[in-house]
RNA sequence: CGCGGGAUGGAGCAGUCUGGUAGCUCGUCGGGCUCAUAACCCGAAGGUCGUAGGUUCGAAUCCUGCUCCCGCAA
């Protein structure tokens, strides 16, 4: 006999996992449930979900809807199929009380963090924000309360120096997945008889959703580790980016570099692009201007030079 | 048909509006100065101005088609 699963999720990170499953013949996936089509890219041509378009692929019974909780035909649909617990990764939207008492077994979610650590959208983000050596997977029992339902599995994943969010998250995305797998072993042999650990809920912080605009430096207010974080975290979404002259201009590479400027203050006799923060130097390396292909900063400034301009920081931004 | 920027020697840019010998800041190569140098001085090489066509005595520059790159937005 096999279990009957249904699978939320959206992105490219959710299909690793959505795939083990479906390798796994001891599971059976009764629904997968994603988010609609949406139009994406330059050009704004419609974009299928991935874990769409791997149901599509496979021929699974596919849903996509704006708002779970409001979905009529998606409820009864889960109702009538007595499906025996869902797995949830990356879905990006609430599951509410009602969908949550559906499955037989419960609901499981795959969160990106070791639990207490990082409840909500976020957590590999901040993880590299907060500089941690250390992240990982959890796997825990949904309740209403985010992320803070009781563990049945955690794993660790060293953070390289190396490491930034893309590179995490490719990581992440094949250890939720080994995770996901180990999950499934366990509940075969038990028959969903499962150990679980109660999160410390003292001990637990949170990483809301990040905002384009998190990605504005701002030498006004962050000192230069604190930048430093923000690339890693942030690259490649949505990235580092500054106002100077009026432009906006995205910022690929920034490192200390030893020399006393004022918040804000802009240097660049040494031919680097210095910019003073509230403590340290950071010097910004890679520069890309809006239209135009990322360029070290000597070539940016041989431009600056050639037109005969001087570098300024358009203040009025960072208040 | 979402909005917009760009394509000019190896790099980053100016020149395009107001057609008429292709320029700037670098890099490269050669020479000089120097104990030495990423510094300074002198000199040189290197460009069918993305592509196809049109207008013109003449097009990087004006008009049209096409290709490629990118920012915003989502």
């Amino acid at each position: 006999m096999s279990y009957k699963v249904a699978f939320f999720g959206t992105p490219d990170f959710s299909v690793p996992s959505l795939d083990v499953i479906n390798q796994n013949p001891d599971f059976e996936i009764s629904a997968v449930i994603s988010m609609p089509d949406r139009p994406a890219g330059r050009g704004h041509k419609l974009k299928t979900p991935p874990v769409a378009q791997y149901a599509i692929d496979h021929e699974l019974q596919l849903f996509q809807t704006e708002n779970i909780n409001k979905d009529p035909d998606l409820i009864k649909f889960l109702n009538d199929n007595q499906i025996d617990f869902f797995i949830v990764i990356a879905f990006a939207q609430f599951l509410g009380t009602k969908i949550l008492e559906i499955p037989k077994f419960g609901a499981f979610n795959i969160h990106t963090s070791l639990l207490p650590k990082y409840r909500g959208a976020a957590p590999i983000q901040y993880a590299l924000l907060n500089g941690d050596p250390v992240t990982g997977v959890s796997i825990q029992k949904m309740v209403k309360q985010m992320d803070a339902g009781d563990l049945v599995y955690d794993h660790e994943v060293p953070i390289l120096p190396g490491d930034n969010s893309g590179t995490l998250f490719k990581k992440l995305e094949k250890e939720a997945a080994v995770g996901l797998h180990n999950f499934l072993e366990t509940f075969s042999k038990t028959s969903g008889d499962l150990t679980y650990t109660q999160q410390d809920n003292n001990k637990a912080t949170f990483a809301p959703t990040i905002l384009k605009t998190d990605g504005l430096i701002n030498p006004f207010k962050e000192d230069c580790q604190t930048i430093i974080n923000k690339l890693r975290a942030y690259t490649p979404w949505p990235g580092l980016h500054i106002f100077l002259n009026d432009a906006r201009l995205k910022v690929h590479a920034v490192e200390a570099f030893p020399k006393n400027l004022q918040p804000g203050e802009i240097d660049i006799a040494l031919g680097s692009i210095l910019l003073g923060t509230t403590k340290g130097t950071i010097r910004l390396g890679s520069i890309q201007p809006e239209g135009k292909k990322a360029q070290r900063d000597v070539d940016f400034l041989n431009g600056i030079k050639s037109k005969n301009i001087s570098l300024k920081l358009h203040k009025e931004r960072y208040e």
